[in-house]
DNA sequence: TTTTATTATTGAATATATTCATGTTTGGAG
DNA sequence: CTCCAAACATGAATATATTCAATAATAAAA
């Protein structure tokens, strides 16, 4: 790696640490690239060098905290239903959740929905890691014989994806609710899915 | 009713309109405040006399616009399953959804998130009106039997919810996603509900 | 009708994301 | 070592949402 490369990782790394820094703290909003450009000790031009609208910078910073709570720590508990499964994999990625300040959510959730194609990058890109990751568990889980045979796995992770998006949402939305309060929800919303709806207790 | 009422009304009737017509032909990002004003006759700043800001326009116009298609028409058809209810009730919501170019809906989901308070405006607070008429059609479809036995009714309105949120969102991701096809794959989520994931059937 | 107070309108001023023409640095060729 | 082209950095210029002090229109009082 030559000089020039080395230099620009360094630049990409100040700029980023320093707008993540900013970010927390401050808000998105209440941060300017002026004022991040000006501690990261370089020009506003050059914050456009390395990054395409602020918004593309909140969403670097998240999408690699994402990435990392999803890496690796799933594992699926022997025993248990396949709820349990679930649970123990929504866990971690709400822990890292609730490290983010709710104003700062409310802007990334706000940002995401930015960039034109928004299925690319955006929310829904970042989600594609946790999509994924769901529907690899429930592959697993109806391996093991536990899940209702025939169904639909894409549509199931979809399903569950959108239990969570849904809990985020509200938890993002709501000062006053609480990340236990978020994750308690969401476990009754899961149990209901894995119950079902209908009276019969079977198919009908 | 004085003449300041009605000058006061039509004129915000006038900015309402126009916006409208040009957030649904221009998009909102390529409308400027600027535009609006000049083809509403009227001045920069008299908008912000009647709306606080750009996004609090276009919650204006779309919020309008969902309660007149949840408004009325949502009958239980006394036969069929519980699933069959909301399926009817969806579909309404979903028709007048799929009116909207799907760049408007995008800029839509963003500003959504722009209230400093999300919930008190915001989608969320859009999302209020459905979330509603979700469980006051749950509760009755639990009256009449067509319901598991013992189901949270709040959570599992949170949870349909949730389906319908996470289908409109996808829909509105990709713009190669039909309207159709958001709506297939929304049924198959709700059927997937409505049985449940759990292998044996019953509760478990 | 004239005067006064309240309410509404106006557009220039402000703040900030983004662009872009210009200048600077770097790695390597001769 | 010198010079060149490519890569990078710069900050003034641009576009646009939002604010606000000044002006105008209206209703009520005298």
């Amino acid at each position: 790696m030559g000089l020039r490369e080395i230099k620009k990782e360094r630049v990409r790394k100040a700029i980023l640490e320093t707008a993540r820094d900013m970010f927390f703290t401050r808000g998105y909003d209440e941060t300017t690239i002026e004022a991040i450009a000006q501690k990261a000790e370089v020009a506003v031009g050059t914050v456009y060098n390395y990054f395409d609208s602020k918004s593309t910078l909140i969403l670097a910073i998240t999408a690699e905290d994402t990435s990392k709570a999803l890496g690796d720590k799933f594992h699926i508990p022997e025993s248990g239903s396949g709820l349990d499964g679930i649970k123990v994999y929504v866990n971690s990625f709400m822990k890292n959740l609730s490290m983010y300040p709710k104003r700062l959510l409310r802007e990334l959730m706000r940002e995401a929905w930015r960039s034109e194609t928004a299925l690319s990058k955006g929310i829904i890109n970042q989600d594609l890691t946790l999509l994924d990751a769901l529907s690899r568990l429930l592959r697993e889980l109806a391996g093991k014989h536990k899940l209702k045979p025939g169904t639909d796995i894409e549509h199931a992770s979809l399903t569950i994806y959108g239990i969570i998006t849904t809990a985020i949402m509200w938890y993002a939305a709501d000062d006053e609710r609480t990340s236990r309060q978020m994750l308690e929800s969401l476990e009754i919303m899961l149990q209901i899915l894995f119950r079902g709806l209908n009276p019969e207790g079977g198919d009908k």
